[in-house]
DNA sequence: CTAAGGACCCAAAACGTTTTGCACAACCCT
DNA sequence: AGGGTTGTGCAAAACGTTTTGGGTCCTTAG
């Protein structure tokens, strides 16, 4: 009578799936040349081996995982860290990690952020009791280093796309060219006659975005660029072009440089709503060549970054060592970027 | 000698993390209480908490969560199957089942297919040792679904966007009224007094495909509707209509009815390169309302798809009953689209 | 006929938790 | 004073593998 209202109190369950002991049973067999047969570890006699192999087909045996790991101290799965999916060049370095991680046998576990220092915590967190055997940090925003410092001692963690102030000596480093990118941009409008130009940065705490600025003055020399903090965001790029062109008007500059593409939609948007042409009046130039910049109208000039390489690359770095069980050396690795002409920058024209 | 020749041959490895035999020790209790300490599973006297809980602090000890997996049977990590991660609706999903799942203090493990069947295969192998709590299975290609059911044996799954043929009585299902969507198009076309139109389908053995053409039909009317079949991706958009204004020219259709964005731009593309307007000469329709949609020339009208909800929807569903370590019972759910009237879509012209 | 060696398989330990039954002491109530 | 209750902590089992040091039996050579 209870046993029968047990079983029925939880709802229909899942039964057990057939352990390595069931097959040892079924094949009259220890559990131990179970595992041989599976892994090869040790030779087996042929006709044993058959006799299991037959048993694991029937029962559809698979091993389980979480014993594995417990036995094994690793989990063949690795972390990535991003701040948001949703933009095009945070998937892009997904999916190069995921075909980095596929390539060994690896799993990937996503940690989407959403800039959300709280909820980087909160992931981080989680993937200290070791469940992960490396991780792959792009984290887009002023990184919590002591968090990141303490879980580098725990498993290898290689840096993506953004440098993170106090681990760079210790561990894999992959970005894009972003001083190179600025410089390309920089050279650019110089050769197109901008003498005047607003400079719209992303986060000033972010080293790619610093990067991307000084790069820029480099190739453009200093005088004559006026540069602004914002967020990576295209309202941030709308805010910032319209507060400037209410302050002085666009006598103050002939371009603007956003530090990235959807700063620098935001900026189109604010420069044609205040009745001025793009690139006749203004030329804009962003960063990072998402897809977006290639359909949009104007057609965005722009310096692409190879988001899928410095996935694959970090990815890949990541797991050569991991693979091994080695602590990875320290290392940088800077990808090349290209400078995308298209149609939103223009030879400067005289102010009427 | 042979012990230092030992140390000296594995490169400089990471130290053993603390075990709770470690803090057991060092606190002079046994690890029975350690543990009952942290989950707070047993009352333990306040004295000697303190004393456990600076061991803890002091020596960095996180539980591993390899061996309480196998303690509990389960990991709190749900898979994520997808076919691009990439592509923005995916991204969008993706976000939604992390939030879901992060909600819950579950991870997320991403599979990213790229379409490519033998590689789904292999990440359905990975994961069927129980290596998952459950999974969201979003393939966007007409699934295996053999090795798919024979995975809802071991754990719940969720399928997302796309029907699965053999399945959808089983288990949880979650899509966008594709159906309501194609009717809103189909609406909005007659209405602007469209009486023929090309409706460029996606794949036909991808139900969500059948089920846009299918509202299409029945708010328009089967007459003056021409079909085509295609892939979702912008040069089949492109290729299609440029077919079918070889045969017949635009005599045939005054609009074009896409089954997705990115085929919409393509049958754009492919009317612009011809010479006609869009949308003077011919009207566009699109669906899904990626963000390119509303960006690009001219703005697209089109069919909003809660692509971060199905995704939210789909784990949160899931996880319900997860957590609670019930199998969930078949469900459907259908969320609402909207329509995006925009610039691609104009009253008929009587042709000249 | 016996010792050595090989082929084959198994028992037991280990991985690091959580769970549960119990022991011990101290307290309360009648 | 004795029986019950509470508070506190421990020992041992269990989770499902892999690993490793034998053990048994058979073959072969001396």
């Amino acid at each position: 009578m209870t046993r029968e209202q047990d079983e029925d109190a939880g709802r229909r369950r899942v039964r057990r799936p057939a352990s390595i002991k069931d097959v040892a049973a079924a094949a009259r067999v220890s559990p131990t040349t179970v595992s041989h047969v599976l892994s090869g570890n040790r030779p087996v006699a042929e006709e044993t081996a058959e006799r299991v192999r037959t048993v694991v087909a029937r029962l559809g045996y698979v091993p389980a995982s979480t014993a594995r790991n417990l036995q094994a101290g690793s989990t063949s799965v690795i972390g990535l860290l991003v701040p948001d999916i949703t933009n095009q060049f945070f998937a892009e370095l997904a999916k190069g990690v995921d075909d980095a991680a596929h390539d060994l046998g690896y799993g990937v576990i996503l940690c989407n952020t959403e800039f959300d220092p709280d909820r980087e915590d909160r992931y981080l967190e989680m993937l200290r009791g070791r469940f992960i055997d490396g991780m792959v940090y792009a984290s887009g925003s002023p990184p919590s280093r002591g968090r990141l410092a303490s879980l580098l001692g725990r498993f290898p963690i290689a840096l993506a796309d953004e440098v993170v102030p106090g681990l760079l000596e210790q561990t894999i480093l992959v970005t894009a060219d972003h001083r190179a990118g600025g410089r390309l941009i920089g050279q650019h409008l110089r050769e197109l006659g901008h003498r005047r130009v607003l400079a719209i940065s992303g986060p000033v705490d972010l080293v790619s975005s610093l990067e991307r600025i000084a790069g820029f003055r480099e190739a453009f020399g200093d005088a004559g660029v006026t540069e602004v903090e914002g967020a990576f965001v295209e309202q941030s790029g709308y805010a910032l072009v319209a507060t400037a062109l209410e302050n002085g008007g666009r006598r103050r500059f002939t371009a603007v440089f956003a530090a990235n593409d959807l700063m620098a939609l935001g900026a189109i948007a604010a420069l044609e709503d205040a009745g001025l042409r793009v690139p006749d009046d203004v030329s804009v130039a962003g960063f990072d060549d998402i897809m977006l910049a290639s359909r949009v109208h104007p057609r965005l000039t722009t310096v692409h970054q190879p988001a899928y390489d410095v996935g694959r690359t970090a990815g890949a770095q990541l797991l050569s060592y991991v693979h091994r069980d080695e602590v990875p050396p320290a290392s940088r690795h800077i990808l090349p970027v290209r400078l995308k002409v298209r149609a939103s920058t223009a030879p400067v024209r005289p102010a009427r």
